[in-house]
DNA sequence: GTGGTCTAGACCACG
DNA sequence: GTGGTCTAGACCACT
């Protein structure tokens, strides 16, 4: 799996990397058990800190979509879960997003559209 | 009106503040013309800095939702614009989520049976 | 409240912190609200790096003993609550500490009574 | 007795093996002077380094459980005791464990009771 | 080789 | 002033 950083983004390098980590997952390219290059090589084949990438993946573990194996390093795991504390900050996270749509005169259809688009990517690849 | 600031969110305030006004505008309780409470009274109000909230009007200002009347302050008005750069950064913002809603297990009905619920608080208000 | 860091202990010095913060909530130095030292105040009392500080409260703040407020800095909060994972977890911790002192010729009273006189310390604490 | 290693814990493999061997001797499954598997073997069985087996078994040596014979290799034995110092590091071992769990709104009683149900397991099998 | 911890020091965002 | 991010580089634990 390909990465890609945007350096002149105002979103974090390491939020870069863990969204497009699950990015990977919800694609299919990243599969339960494949092991993600290790921190100092991500590191260096991006030229960017290893602390850097590290709090992109400790972020990732505590949310349950990697694992640290003792030999084989990080690897891809499934133990994050929908609950009710999720489903909870998703309405958050996204209610001003569709607000503003929605307010620029972009109507329910075309908004739910561009959702269904973004998720028919994602069907039988998890 | 009323604004709710959660001063321990790891949202800024001026981007609360930007968010609620906007979510307000999509909810139909703030309409074209309406007059926004002051820098000077927003700001004390809730105890916070008056660059704050002067920082999250002037975005809504350069994105189209406010105006700067010479007497009456901070006007909503309606010129944002659902543009092509627009559209694409909301697929960039929405992109991330959606896939990370579905990598823990939702499926495409239940993400966007959450979005349509919002965006029907939305309808026939704006 | 009053920390003390042990340099030559195999513990590493993130965990001393974290650790200790947790018994100063448990022993009702710490209450709802209070406002710890700030990262930097922090390390430089005791000559420690900063990340090493912020380590620690973000650890405390993942687990919902302590909340970041956008002006007072760290503050000490009651969100940790013992759900079925913590109840597994501290099963799985405590397991081999007390199978050890059985191995050793301790007996059940000996150890609970030990167990026992470190939870009165807490007792109408929190 | 078998031994279960998990490679994805943040518990390193040879306190896994150091700590289900004791465990096995507070259940009874172990008794004094039954032979463990040798290095080798044990490596072998589970695809580790001999080190990290070895690690595993001279800990148990210094700790008072384990001998080693000429020739049966590595025997249960039962001379650690629980002096002072055992004692000592015993209660600041769970010391920061009960007050999490504390903090995290358990009872006394409910603390307890799970100390005792897993001391329940050792008895009358030493 | 892997990750884990810690340091020293920089710049930025926020309020 | 606060915390947030990132860098460069060190040493250690584990396997």
């Amino acid at each position: 799996m390909l990465l890609r950083i945007e350096f002149e983004s105002d979103i974090p390098i390491y939020m870069q990397i863990k969204n497009q980590i699950i990015e990977g997952i919800a694609l299919g390219m990243l599969k339960e058990g494949d092991e993600l290059p290790s921190i100092r090589q991500l590191a260096s084949d991006f030229g960017i800190n290893l602390h850097t990438v590290k709090k992109a993946y400790d972020i990732l573990k505590d949310e349950g979509f990697l694992n640290v194996h003792r030999r084989k390093g990080y690897v891809v795991t499934k133990n994050a879960t929908a609950d009710d504390n999720f489903i909870e900050s998703l309405k958050k996270e996204i209610h001003p997003i569709l607000a503003n749509a929605y307010c620029r005169g972009m109507t329910q259809d075309e908004i739910l559209r561009i959702c269904k688009e973004i998720l028919e990517q994602f069907k039988n690849k998890v």
